[in-house]
DNA sequence: TTTTATATAATAGTATTACTATTATTTTTG
DNA sequence: CAAAAATAATAGTAATACTATTATATAAAA
């Protein structure tokens, strides 16, 4: 994506983090990096203490911005989502038809990412991979209703919705529209999860998912 | 289901257990309240010690039986498809109308599921649940590609093949067979995840994903 | 029946995790 | 420059996910 908006920033809700990160430089160095970590060694592995290591600062100091990894996780999700949103709404303002809006919408939830220059100490591509092998664990817990109340799910929620209501828009009569929203979604990510782990059960190879 | 088989055995992939917990009492003691305690406090916090004390046996004899916690998941996942497999193949078999037996095929995969008297250790019910709220922290580690090479995942990935194979006899020329396949079967356990959490973002409540 | 093998139980121990608490030091701001 | 805020360092804890060793019970073979 270019720059257009120099400016922008992406929020998240503010009960998920105790500090926000990206109010300080460390703050934005321990989300820069816990996506690098993470992407190396996989969420279960990853501890604030190898985060610190590589940060070259201490496990205390990250639990002032995060109470718990689990809460890193929904931060990274939330802000992913947020990110998705922001491109769903942006990329589909401006299309009057409304098959022709559907179909860009299709595309911007289940691309393949690229990277976006607006954010820099971000790197979306690697994001998208921890989203594809690890969203699903920031809800499959006994936990989720709790933090749904809380709503630290409300943007994930919200994408949703803004596909359900594109749609309708081509087909106000469908009846199950947030069934098929929530199956583009998390089908996009399970066949990109597929095509990189399980090739024999997916058509998906460079060609994906819509 | 009725009795039709009464000494029917599922089998699993020897490699995921050390010693099968068919083969004995303690083994299916293992397995019956591995089940119950998983749907009661959740994988997570579920641990050999805890399991232990609930069937009035000892941690380091569990281990005898299963490596980890995690090749214990992949066992009752592996179970749940081969039972899954086993309904599929049985409930088509006699179908000759392959629009029909389609129909079928996806009833089989999606529904919610009722006991099975068969098996009379297992409660099959309970284990639909663990699927639901488990079953892809069973593939989303960093450890897939080993274990899917050890054949972990084999009966799962066979399911998802016949149900293609279902697939493609109504419409051959259909190239995404695999992708829609591997789509109704995660598509139809995450719907029942949202249809018990987030229900604004599913129109599944007592009707379900088909 | 005794031996022997096997299954299970009990006990202890380990490195690591996911934190919390306290204090010291550095940096920022008024 | 002082006070406040942020960060770092250190230490400590209960629990986890195991491993290893030994003891005991039980069943099968000689």
């Amino acid at each position: 994506m270019n720059i257009l908006l120099s400016n922008l920033k992406i929020s998240v809700p503010e009960k998920i983090y105790v500090k926000d990160p990206e109010s300080s430089d460390l703050g934005k160095r321990i989300i820069e990096n816990s996506i690098l970590l993470i992407n190396e060694i996989g969420f279960d592995d990853f501890t604030f203490k190898k985060l610190g290591t590589l940060i070259g600062s201490n496990e205390s100091s990250i639990y002032r911005y995060f109470e718990s990894k689990h809460k890193l996780l929904l931060y990274l999700s939330s802000w992913y989502w947020a990110w998705i949103e922001y491109q769903l709404v942006f990329e589909t303002h401006s299309i009057s038809d409304k098959k022709e809006k559907l179909v860009k919408a299709i595309e911007v939830v289940s691309r393949t990412t690229e990277e976006d220059s607006n954010f820099s100490h971000i790197n979306e591509v690697l994001l998208n991979q921890i989203i594809i092998n690890e969203n699903s664990k920031s809800f499959l817990t006994k936990e989720v209703d709790q933090e749904n109340k809380e709503g630290y799910f409300v943007i994930y929620k919200r994408v949703i919705q803004r596909l359900k209501t594109i749609i309708n828009e081509v087909k106000p009569e469908y009846e199950f529209a947030l069934c098929l929203a929530s199956t583009i979604i998390e089908g996009s990510l399970h066949q990109h999860f597929l095509k990189d782990h399980f090739t024999s059960i997916t058509d998906c190879k460079e060609n994906i998912s819509p």
